[in-house]
DNA sequence: ATGAAAGCGCTAACAT
DNA sequence: ATGTTAGCGCTTTCAT
């Protein structure tokens, strides 16, 4: 079925009676037309509810503002700051967000980037690195400015505004030691950036002298409550002498503070509790959840600033940022 | 700046020596060319990472193959699972989503209706009913199928699948007065859909024979953990004689279930509760959140069946459903 | 099975 | 200040 194109630049300026080029300049350039025949446009415009065709637009101007983000999913709590940040900057600057989902799935994602590149968007925002050499190449022959995000790479395809989660692990490692936990446990999802946490927390362990294996509660993404709660049941049933948690979402640890209140089990005293993300609820329970914070606004924020820098020519100084992250002390540990 | 175009179709044909045309059939009907110029050329793709530009095409075959969802909000895990649902069903017939944030303001509406427009997607889906008349007659000019979701209303701009406000007001108002609780007070943000959910719960109200006002505590969009918390203390010091919160989210809810444990208020049997939208976590909480249950992944799925049979020319018999809802009874209310 | 011509709706570039 | 011409990259249509 055709779509009936319902009025086109033609047919305002027909009923304006001024040209197509007029009309487009009034639409987009009103300071370089007379206030008579702007007046005239407009009211056409108004009448007729007329939106000029963008994507005719951006084919001949080959501006799209637009932007795509690729997220692993759309459910997940952690990444929200940083999408919300990205579009609200990229907003103010008159482009649009497009998001994508990509699954954790590396076929899918190979998918998703096809329908992205083929939209010719000014910039594509990665949640994470891009792994497959496939992906690498469109994008590279695409020339669409790209920024990873959320990791850190040696070899970026672009730009990356990102933090080490082998560190993370290692810190939180340290950090449990420090506070005098002996028998911390994993509790975590699958994917590969939580695989890496947990390579830099059992290699701290290991420096601190820690001689037993760390063991590992792995459970389903998306990370829930109830999968807090049935991680730490099974933890302590396998690993009874486990006296601390590192759980890779803030979800997962409320879940976890939820069981250890319902069984009697006293946090921090008895089991230390350690998230991941700092959501805004982290702060205001009981006891409070100390966490890792990663400042989710500023990779947006960056990245936007990125992207829109180098889709308006100018060049990008730094193009690869290590924004860190932070350990929020709190009651839970 | 002038984004340099790496390939074209015309690119590809002269390196595979065949036209343009065949390029173009070889990526869109491969059964339609012979199996060695598929070869030929599939490779000169595979080798230039070549993606053609889905604008061109587009604009040409007037195909977008795009679906924009405008949301209040990001942030808001109300939507979430009708957002992942309608991307599933969307992605599942090819399909891409595409999302605005509207962020509860009228005007920045109305902005961000026009750079949707523009694009000539396939559909629109719309989180609640669109009351800007210059919003109505856009999207109608536009010709564009709209479905507007989670709100009810007897003048839709065009098809509708949401359920009544006002209708869940009176169930829960209803729900909690069979629960003997005769001091009900409403926790919640001050949008408009709130407001009539308010509204139908002090009718019910009314109809019952409760003759006090039933007060209200406003807390600032979007709802919170925090805001649940200090929202109860706010509460509880004007309206000591509260005996149930009926929260307009399961975070506020939630916080309201801390507060209330942190002051030794039993849950309950010194303060019912009951939240709105049964996310994950309400089930497994402690003690299990009575919650009002909004089938979101149904409004998704139907929204991406009504705007793709419409995008390809098949009638939708019922447009306008009302999916209703449940109050899930937990042990908090 | 393949190619040539035309044109989708808009705007850059060049008149006037 | 306004209009004319051409063409963005692709696909529809019509030949061959």
């Amino acid at each position: 079925m055709k779509k009936p194109q319902a009025f086109t630049v033609h047919d305002i300026a027909r009923m304006a009676g001024v040209s197509a080029m007029t009309v487009s300049r009034a639409l987009n350039n009103p300071e370089r037309v007379s206030a008579g025949t702007l007046l005239k446009v407009r009211e056409v415009v108004r009448q007729t509810g007329f939106v000029p065709n963008g994507i005719a637009g951006g084919l001949r101007s080959s501006r799209a503002k637009l932007v795509a983000a690729v997220l692993p999913t759309l459910t997940g709590a952690v990444f929200q700051e940083t999408v919300r940040s990205l579009n609200q900057a990229l907003d103010e600057r008159g482009y649009q967000l497009m998001i994508g989902q990509s699954g954790y799935d590396a076929s899918r994602e190979d998918v998703l980037l096809d329908a992205i590149i083929r939209r010719r968007p000014d910039g594509i925002v990665l949640t994470g690195i891009m792994h497959s050499a496939e992906g690498r190449r469109r994008l590279l022959a695409a020339g669409i400015p790209v920024v990873e995000t959320w990791d850190l790479t040696p070899t970026p395809i672009d730009m990356l505004v990102g933090f080490s989660h082998e560190r993370i692990g290692e810190t939180v490692c340290h950090f449990l030691y420090s506070r005098g936990y002996r028998h911390p446990l994993l509790l975590s999802a699958d994917d590969e950036r939580a695989r890496r946490r947990m390579d830099g927390f059992r290699r701290m362990a290991q420096v601190l002298g820690l001689t037993a294996e760390i063991p590992t509660q792995l459970v389903p993404a998306p990370t829930t409550l109830g999968s807090g709660r049935s991680g730490l049941i099974e933890a302590l049933a396998t690993h009874p002498e486990t006296d601390a948690l590192f759980c890779s979402s803030d979800m997962l640890a409320l879940g976890v503070l939820i069981e250890a209140q319902t069984r009697g089990l006293a946090v921090p005293e008895q089991l230390g509790v350690v998230g991941l993300g700092d959501l805004e609820f982290a702060a205001n329970l009981q006891p409070a959840l100390t966490s890792v914070r990663i400042d989710g606004t500023r990779i947006g924020r960056m990245a936007a600033q990125f992207i829109v820098d180098r889709a308006e020519g100018r060049a990008v100084s730094e193009p690869i940022v290590d924004i860190g992250f932070e350990i929020i002390e709190r009651a839970s540990a």
